[in-house]
Formats: structure tokens, C-alpha cells, sequence
RNA sequence: GGGAGAGUUCCAGAGUGGCCAAAUGGGGCAGACUGUAAAUCUGUUAGCGUAGCUUUCGGUGGUUCGAAUCCAUCCUCUCCCA
């Protein structure tokens, strides 16, 4: 995988870049929709890549093992023709998974042991394990698998965690490099930097982890409830020790405002269940602001969803309809709303490059800031 | 014409002397959501600025220390039999 830097920026660490993956050319900074059970949910492949502008896509390891299970994945011959999307698609690892299903899992040198979310039954998860189900699944992608410890963990606690993450992410490497893609063609391994927010820790994870020379970097363990300056202090630090000519992904994040201004960090990819999930409770993410679509200001608003947006359905319907139809619990709704924000959400990352490519980056994330945080 | 029953806070519907500003559901209003166990969850929904006070359970009048609950009467509605 290939990964080259186009241009950075005065008095900030963005860059633009392009990543070469064995599925397409992803143009950074870039957000990836996030597609757990190998759907972005509500949503049509074609309008995906042609309306939302989506460039590479989620899947997720712990769900699609569970179900439809690595088997049917093989015999589909990878997740990307199993669900027809043909652009690149990056796994989680199901580390995040062991972190938020905690409460029915136990965790051990060797790997993990949970119980899955729908039957109850018993399976256990080791950093071999993972790799070997991801390279059935086909990812463009791997994420190592990780312990993705609370935002509020004692020191000494994310210390221990810190290690296990760390041992685990060398088991990974070695399981990566004693196995072979199963679809002819290279898959990469994506490291995470964890140590919640003690600054030292996070340094040393960064330094561990760049020694294994990844073709990326990922962030992992922020925007679980510590303060937004925290989050962006962490990033700072690490992004000082990981390698500048690799990319940089800051895993689960964020809000728009967070987006900005971890680019302006030097944080290169994103995904973040916050427009689909956000979008399909009512709330639409603008460059004016938020809207909650339900608020009963927005009863008789026939004006255009969006008119700034650039997918179709900001043109196509009305708030007063779109209104109607989430306040009516109808289907159509969470698909408009989805739409809506995944277009939007890619939008605010095309828009940063281009300005990064400008060389006004930091003026305009300013100006975007504000903005971004109001509420209509 | 005869008989039976019912009218409760936005709606449906509990409650049948004090623990009732009144269960529950729906609807309304608002909030939350950050590597998706989420088309989910939470709060609120008589008035006044909390404690507390004030006006509510078809209308009117009464019984009682006290009534949505008991009595009288009026109004409205539903069902059954002719």
C-alpha cells in the first residue's frame, strides 16, 4: 500500500495525501462510513459512492465472524464481493467490541473470551485469531487487535493494558507475516496507539508501535468521554512520534469540530458512527450548524434540507417533509438523514484538503470551527 | 316506548371517600448518541419561580373534617329490547 504526501500547510501539521490501496485511491484527509455488518446502514452501494461520495468503507471483524461467519465470507470470496462494494474497506478488529460488550467477556494473555451479543455463545478472540478471520474477510485494512481500555482508567491500569495491547499488536505482526492474503492481493496492518490520556504512555505506545514499519498508523482510545482539549493534546503527542510519510487514522471520531481540528494535527482518516447513527435519530450535521429535525421549528420549513449540501436529497426534499417523516417513524427518513450526513461529512473532509492544497487551511478551519458548532 | 350503562388531565384508559395533579399506553415537546448489541435510549407533558401553593376528573347543588370517588338533579353519549 502506498501512501503519498501532496502537501502540507503553514503553522499547521495538515496534510493531504493519497493512499493507493488494492481497491482505489483514497484521497486524504478522508472520512470512512462505517458499515459494521457490512452495510452502511440505509444506504444503496451506488448512492454511497456516487451521491455520498463515500471512498472506503467499515466493516467490522467481531459482527461479520458472528454473523453471516468466515465461512460464508470465504465462500463469497471476501467481504467485497459478499456485499458487492468494490472501493477499499478497512476492519475493525472487534478490540473496540471487547471494550463497549463489556460485562460478557474476560480477558487473558492469550486473547479475549466472550459471549456473542445474539445467542449468548462462547467464542474466544486472539491477536492470531483476528488476523486470520480479517484475511478471510478480505480487508484492504487489518486493524490490530487492541484492548481499548475506559476513558477514565487509573494510571496503572492503562499502564497493564498498555503492555497486553502491546504484545498482542507483535502476535499480530507475526501471524501477518506467516500468512498469506487469500483473495491475491496484499493486505495491510494497521497498528494502534493506545494509553488513554496519560501523555507518557501515549508516547510510548507511539514509539513502540512505529518500529513495525505499517503501511498506517492508527489513534485508537479517544472520544470515550475524556474533554475534547484532552483528546487533541493526546493526538498532538503522538502524532510527533509516528511517521510522517504514513497515514495517520484516528479511530471512532468524531463531531465535524473534532474533525477539523485533528486534521489540523496532522490526523489523516477518520470514521465515526455519528452521521449514520446521529442521522438516523434525527439529527443532521450542516455547515451552519446541527439541526434536529424533530423540533417542531421545522414543521412548515419547505426550504430545501440543505441548500449548501451536495447529495441529492438536500435538493430533493424539504425539512418539513423530511420532519414529517422521521417524527412518523418512516424508513425513508433515516435513509434521507443518512445520506444527508454522510454527504455532508465527506464534504467537510474534501473541503479541508482543498484548503489544505490552497495553503489556507488553518484560516479557514477557524472560520468552519465556528460555525460548525451552532445549533439551528 | 321499555331496559342497561357511560361521561377522568391532548387522545385512549385505570382509579370508585383521604396515600390523586390522578397508574399505564399513545400522541406532543425537548435532550442524548464519537473504531454501531442503537430506525435506539432518556427526560418532560394543569398553573405558579423549587420546597410549597392554586385551579382540575360533563354542569349545578348537597352529604362529609375531607369527594374524581357518595346523594339529588340537569345535560350528553353508547348499547340492548320493542
Amino acid at each position: 500500500m502506498q501512501f503519498s504526501l501532496q502537501a502540507t500547510s503553514e503553522g499547521s501539521r495538515c496534510r493531504a495525501g493519497e493512499l493507493v490501496t488494492p481497491h482505489g485511491v483514497v484521497q486524504t484527509p478522508v472520512f470512512m462510513p462505517v458499515g459494521t455488518a457490512a452495510t452502511v446502514k440505509g444506504v444503496l452501494h451506488r448512492d454511497l459512492k456516487e451521491d455520498t461520495k463515500a471512498q472506503i468503507i467499515l466493516a467490522n471483524t467481531y459482527h461479520l465472524y458472528l454473523r453471516p461467519g468466515v465461512e460464508i465470507l470465504e465462500q463469497a470470496g471476501g467481504v467485497h464481493k459478499f456485499c458487492s462494494w468494490e472501493g477499499p474497506i478497512l476492519t475493525d478488529s472487534g478490540g473496540f467490541q471487547v471494550f463497549s460488550l463489556a460485562g460478557c467477556r474476560k480477558l487473558t494473555e492469550e486473547g479475549c473470551r466472550f459471549q456473542s451479543h445474539i445467542d449468548g455463545s462462547r467464542h474466544l478472540f486472539t491477536p492470531e485469531s483476528v488476523v486470520d478471520t480479517q484475511r478471510s474477510i478480505g480487508a484492504d485494512i487489518m486493524m490490530a487487535f487492541d484492548e481499548c481500555p475506559p476513558g477514565d482508567s487509573p494510571r496503572d491500569y492503562a499502564a497493564k493494558s498498555l503492555d497486553l495491547t502491546h504484545r498482542w499488536l507483535e502476535r499480530c505482526f507475526n501471524r501477518l507475516a506467516n500468512t498469506q492474503p487469500k483473495y491475491g492481493y496484499r493486505q495491510s496492518l494497521f497498528p494502534i496507539v493506545q494509553g488513554c490520556t496519560y501523555e507518557d504512555l501515549r508516547v510510548k505506545s507511539a514509539e513502540f508501535v512505529q518500529q513495525f514499519d505499517a503501511d498506517g498508523y492508527a489513534i485508537g482510545g479517544l472520544a470515550v468521554g475524556e474533554p475534547a482539549p484532552v483528546m487533541y493534546a493526546m493526538i498532538e503527542v503522538v502524532d510527533k512520534v509516528l511517521p510522517e510519510d504514513k497515514p495517520r487514522y484516528l479511530m471512532g471520531v468524531g463531531t465535524p469540530v473534532n474533525i477539523l481540528e485533528a486534521i489540523d494535527r496532522g490526523v489523516d482518516m477518520f470514521d465515526c458512527v455519528m452521521p449514520t447513527r446521529n442521522g438516523r435519530n434525527g439529527m443532521l450535521f450542516t455547515w451552519q450548524g446541527t439541526i434536529n429535525i424533530r423540533n417542531e421549528k421545522w414543521r412548515d420549513d419547505l426550504s430545501p434540507i440543505d441548500p449548501e449540501g451536495t447529495s441529492m436529497v438536500d435538493h430533493t426534499y424539504t425539512k418539513a417533509y423530511l420532519r414529517h417523516l422521521t417524527v412518523s417513524g418512516e424508513m425513508l427518513a433515516a435513509q434521507i438523514a443518512t445520506m444527508h450526513n454522510l454527504a455532508f461529512y465527506t464534504d467537510l473532509v474534501r473541503q479541508a484538503r482543498a484548503h489544505i492544497l490552497a495553503g489556507d487551511f488553518k484560516t479557514w478551519k477557524e472560520q468552519a470551527v465556528i460555525k460548525l458548532s451552532q445549533r439551528l
